[in-house]
Order: structure tokens, then sequence, then C-alpha cells
RNA sequence: GGGGUUGUCGUCUAGCUUGGUAUGAUGCCAGCCUCGGGCGCUGGAGGUCGUCGGUUCAAAUCCGACCAGCCCCA
């Protein structure tokens, strides 16, 4: 009779239907009314929270400021850059009435913010000493999507946060777009514990309107690739079009150089798919709104001394900067709650009953491998201390492990298309660096680049699609 | 873009073939019971059957359109 209440299917069974129901049942987010659309829990919420938080620190240290932007922008901002309107434009909304009469102009309602905000870069924007000019906006962005819509992973509206940076030369722009992808490697690795190949994506996939892109990506438990976060160089091509000009030293007109970046709330959704297990949720230990749950286990004679104890030991690791919580819901049953607080992926639970406390120890029990042991109440404050951290980085090792044995390589695209049948993943093929080669494979495997490493392994032969032998290292995938 | 499938108290669900005022569970509320892996007992509240329209004396049921969810393929 209890079997309905959590996550009904195994991981291994049915993925999507799996990971809906971690996300659902976890109170992380639900439908809303209107399709493609979702919301956010507070137990989601305070996830994107502590991302945020994380994030905006690093930018802070590295100068760029927090900005907002409105959501409407007018069709004549939208198409000024060609390539990214025609690239958008598919997925625009547009808000064409206000109230029963007609708009003038119709507005977009923003798939990305580049132009509202370089229109607005050409007027704070006229001398070097303007440069560089490093902004960032948290807020939400708005693509139709009309098809295969997965909770987190893809909807019409996504929360993100978009940088947007104007350089006095290339050479600093192309810095920054580094910087800023390390930023979000470190976050992406080091917090959330997702492996990530880092690269550059191809022209055919790179950021409409860009110069190039680089970006992250991480393989989730299906052997499907997500991408992670980007990082743009976008030349000069919006500045001439929005003529975002300043005055250089040597007293020379000359357009900025430009890069815009950002990271939504899909990584809640590779977590998710990532770390999770049969019984819901795992959640790395530096980004859980909860780390450490206390559950007292008491009868109705035992109930006011177990509680007094549990909230004492909310205290002791408050006090160090543990996020902890008792569950003193007299509503629930102490199984109930093992059982809730797992499918919420809490990585450390304390049970403490009425025995524990005369025999002065609590139990521990270990989310990620649901290990389980006791320590006396003295230890209790480091022992969470040094398990969250075993947490932290077995979560991160597991998964890395994960990624490595599902990066394989393939010389043909039978070979190719077999690796993606039988494994999926991650498969690095050379390529010659031609269009055709790439739209070739995705029309025979579906599968497309989805990135050009930094640091290849050199394993070099010929191209994959036309067989020439002069080729570059790629990693193809198949993708959310 | 193409195809398939589903929608019934908060949630899951029976009923639909063959039209006649909706079943059960869970959750919720009250009371009792008490908690070491989703306790138990008693009572109670809760439903425009996704929406709109059509057929009919009568529609959850038949027909159409729309809305929303999910799956497969491109």
């Amino acid at each position: 009779m209890t079997k309905e209440i959590g996550i009904t299917v195994k991981k291994s069974n049915d993925f999507s239907d799996w990971y809906t129901q971690c996300v659902l049942k976890s109170s992380i987010a639900d439908y809303s009314p209107s399709k493609g659309f979702i919301i956010l829990r507070p137990y989601g919420y305070a996830i994107w929270e502590i991302i945020r938080e994380l994030l905006d620190d690093e930018l802070r240290k590295t100068g760029h400021k927090n900005g907002f932007l409105p959501v409407l922008i007018p069709e004549s901002l939208l198409t000024k850059e060609k390539d990214h309107f025609d690239g958008f434009m598919p997925e625009v909304f547009w808000v064409t009435k206000s109230g029963d009469s007609d708009l003038g102009e119709k507005l977009a309602v923003r798939p990305t913010s580049e132009t509202i905000a370089y229109s607005m870069f050409s007027k704070w924007i006229s001398s070097y000493r303007d440069l560089p000019l490093k902004m960032n906006f948290w807020n939400s962005a708005l693509r139709a999507e009309i098809k295969s819509t997965k909770p987190l992973i893809r909807n019409s509206e996504f929360l993100w946060q978009e940088g947007h940076t104007a350089h006095k030369d290339e050479n600093e722009a192309d810095e920054e777009v580094r910087v800023i992808l390390d930023i979000y490697k470190n976050l992406i690795e080091q917090f959330l514990a997702l492996p990530t190949l880092s690269g550059f994506k191809t022209d055919k996939e790179k950021f409409v309107g860009a110069k190039y892109t680089t970006c992250l990506e991480s393989l989730m438990a299906d052997g499907k690739a997500l991408q992670m976060a980007t990082s743009h160089h976008l030349g000069q091509n919006f500045s001439r079009p929005f003529e975002i000009k300043f005055l250089n030293k040597d007293t020379v007109e000359q357009f900025v150089w430009q890069t815009s970046w950002g990271i939504s709330w899909r990584v809640i959704g590779a977590i998710i798919m990532v770390h999770g297990d049969d019984k819901g949720l795992i959640l790395p230990p530096k980004i859980s709104p909860t780390q450490v749950i206390i559950v007292p286990i008491y009868k109705d004679d035992s109930k006011a001394v177990v509680k007094q104890k549990a909230y004492e030991l909310e205290q002791k690791l408050k006090e160090s900067k543990i996020r902890a919580q008792v569950d003193d819901r007299d509503a629930y049953t102490s199984g109930w709650k093992f059982n809730d607080w797992e499918m919420k992926g809490v990585p450390l639970r304390v049970n403490v009953g009425l025995r524990d406390i005369k025999e002065n120890k609590v139990e521990l029990i270990r989310r990620d491998t649901k290990e389980r042991f006791y320590v006396t109440e003295k230890e209790l404050v480091n022992q969470s201390l040094s398990t969250l951290e075993k947490i932290q980085s077995n979560m991160f090792d597991r998964a890395k492990i994960h990624l490595q044995e599902n990066t394989r390589s393939a010389t043909t695209l039978e070979e190719l298309l077999s690796v993606l049948d039988t494994f999926g993943g991650f498969v690095a093929c050379s390529w010659c660096g031609k269009r055709e080669c790439e739209d070739l494979v995705k029309e025979k495997t579906t599968a497309d680049i989805r990135i050009v490493p930094f640091n290849p392994k050199n394993n070099i032969s010929s191209c994959i699609g036309c067989g020439k032998q002069e080729t570059i290292e790629v990693y193809f995938g198949r993708a959310y």
C-alpha cells in the first residue's frame, strides 16, 4: 500500500519517467497550466538560490556587476543582427497588443538579451575609460518549445543568468570567455559534482551571432549528453550593428569586442539525472538546501526528551555552518521520514532515539552509499563535516567514472552508429571540419558534435564523414 | 516537423466496448493509538468526469474541435 508514494519506476528501466517522478515527487517543481512552463517550488528554488549565490560570488570577485533588463524587446532591435534573429525567430513569443489596441511595433519576449543590452551599451560606452564593461543579469528567458519539453531540461521559460561584456580588444574578450568558462567548470565540477568535457562548439552548433562558442558538456545516466553552460565570443558582430564604439587612447574610434555567457536551471535537472537512484534524488552536499536531516525517533513518553536532544544536535551542527534541520513532524512516523528525505536527496541523515541517548551516540546514514554507522554525540559535528566532504567527492568520482567509461571512440560511421546504439555516451572521432560531414553524421546517426575538445587525445585518423586525412578530434553524442 | 498515447475528488485509479446522476486506494480533517524503514482503528469533508460544442429524453461514456501531459521517430 505504500508502493505508490515514492518513485515507482527504476532509474534503469524507464529513465524518462523516473526523472519526471523525481522532479515532481521531491517537490522541486510542478507543471503550470500553460504548455511547456513549469513552476519552481520552494525546494527547487532553494537549490537554485544556493547555485546563484555561489556563482554571484565568483562573478563579483572577477569584477562583474548585476543589473536588470526588461523582458520585452522591440522587433527592430531583435532583428538588427541577422544571424542572431534568424536563429531565434522560430521560438520567439510576441506581444502584439496592449489591452484591446494593437501595438505600433510588436514586442518580443526575450529569448536572450544581447540586443536590448547592447542597444544600451552603445549609450554607455564612448571612451576606453568605460571599458571593460562587465554586466550580469539574473532573469528568465522565453523560447517557445512546442514539443519534447522536460521539466528543467527543456521548457518554454527558464531561469538563468546571462552575462554581457564589452572589451577594448579581441584578446581581452578571449580572456573573458576563458575566465567565465573556468568559473562555470569549477562551479559544476566542484559544487554540483558533475564532471564535464570542455571545448568549442562547431560553427553549426555555436551561438547564433557569435564568433565562437565555448561550452561544457556532461553525460547523463542514460547516455545522452547535456550542454551545461556556454561562454561566447561575439567578436564585433553585435558592436557593429549596435554601434558600440569608443575612442581609444590613440584617439582612433573603434568597435568594442564582446562576450556573452549563461548557465540555467537546467543544471538542477542534470544533478537529478546524474546522481539520483531508485529512491530519488541524491544532492551534492555543497548545494543541498539541507545537508543533515535529523530524524528523532520517539514514542509518546520519550517524545519530549528525544526532540530536545534533536534540537541540541541541530544547534551544534548549525554552529559549524552545516545546514541542519530537525524533522519534528508528529504526523509522520520515522520510517516515513526516512523515505521522504531519501527521495529529496538529503546527503546525510542523523537518527536519534531514546536508546541512542542512553548510550550517548547517534546513527549517521549516508545517502550516496546507504552506509550507516554510530558516532558519539561529541564526534557528531566533525564526523558530519568529514562525511559530507566524502559524499561530495564520492559523488564526483562516481560520475567521473561513468563519464570515462562512456567515452569511446570510432573511426567509421558504422562503428559510430553501433557504439551510439549500444552504449550512447560520447564518441571521439576525427573530423575534417566540413559542415557536410557533420550533417551527414547527424543524418545517419542523429548525433551531433557536442564538443571540439580543448585538450584532444590526439588519436587522429581520417574524417568520419569523407575520409580526408587532415582532421581534428571531436566528440559526438546524442543530446537532450 | 511526422506518428502514437493519455486526461475521472489534492494524487493514483474503476467505470467507457453496450449512454441512465462515479468505484476504490492514498492524501486531507477530527478523535484514539504511537513511531528503530512509508503503523493501526473509528468517523468526516472533498468530483464543473481537461475545455467548448454536437448527437440524445438522458453523455464520464458516442462524435468534433481545442487545451494539457507523456512516448517514439526526424
